[in-house]
DNA sequence: ACAAGATACTTGTATAATGCAAGTGAGATA
DNA sequence: TATCTCACTTGCATTATACAAGTATCTTGT
């Protein structure tokens, strides 16, 4: 997580690309807080169940926007704080994200961990399962996200 | 990789849960061998672009065949070998593979890679990237896998 | 104005995941 | 039956992640 080099890829394909960039424990998770539940300050990342450490975080932060997956600006009311917002190419994860959660809950395991979801998550995982109006509800989720909101901005 | 339990996990959330048991550099680009290039032993799977080492490839192998997303079964013709066959779960990763080629393919760093690929590879591009005929290529490629073949068969 | 708290980090150290190189034993091949 | 192929294992180096404690800057309440 040092100042490495982009290119070096392990070979040209555009699985290996993405896993490439986006194939650990935290990247994919925090792209989730940002576009699904509005987390844009270091402080509610770090808030989350999943219970990031603070080193890790910041690293990642420093990694997503080198990535340009996000990108860094200065809360106007608060000097200590910045906020993060997805970029375009971050904003472009959203269907990735969704097919994630699509394969969660059509296994097992998943569901084995408890119906704990809110329901503006369950809402959006059945939308998500559901091929008939997948695509126009991920356009939405974009859209949505592009005009400064987040994705479970109405279940909040 | 040892004998860890799977529940123990971060939080309840669908996107956690992928990239608990997806989130690495390697699992994905295996099932991407498996499912599109039809790599089936651990020599082919040994032999791709990406340069896996011996000892992560057996370890990756065994959890992913843990985590039910392969299964082992040895080679009729020759009884040093195993084949490794996606399951039904395995065959459901499909689109989260293909929406990360979309992903790639949409954004500049990867062209930056050099058009190195086949032409399948590419024809598989391009309808990943174009929403109209997404869906029911998709399906189409999950039920060529789940008939014993793989998805880039008709351009090898 | 000032003390106390909040916020976003850094630092140090431990463990886990990945990478590299050199073996090894069972089974196929000539 | 000697050699080669194949699927590994072993040992060690490096990188990523995890945990706990500390620190500098800014805000808040009095």
């Amino acid at each position: 997580m040092d100042g490495e080099a982009k290119l070096p890829m392990r070979s040209d394909c555009p699985v290996n690309f993405t896993v490439e960039i986006l194939g650990d424990k935290w990247s994919l998770v925090l792209m989730r807080d940002i576009l699904f539940w509005g987390k844009h300050t270091y402080g509610e990342l770090l808030n989350r169940d999943e219970r990031i450490s603070t080193n890790i975080l910041a690293a990642r932060l420093e990694y997503l926007e080198r990535q340009g997956l996000i990108q860094r600006e200065p809360d106007p009311k608060d000097k200590r704080k910045d906020r993060f917002r997805a970029t375009e190419r971050g904003i472009e994860l959203i269907p990735i994200i969704v097919e994630m959660v699509a394969w969660a809950a059509k296994h097992e395991g998943w569901h084995a961990l408890g119906p704990k979801g809110s329901p503006g998550q369950m809402s959006l995982i059945r939308r998500a399962v559901n091929t008939k109006n997948k695509y126009p509800t991920i356009e939405k989720f974009k859209e949505k996200v592009r005009k400064g909101g987040y994705i479970f901005e109405d279940f909040a």
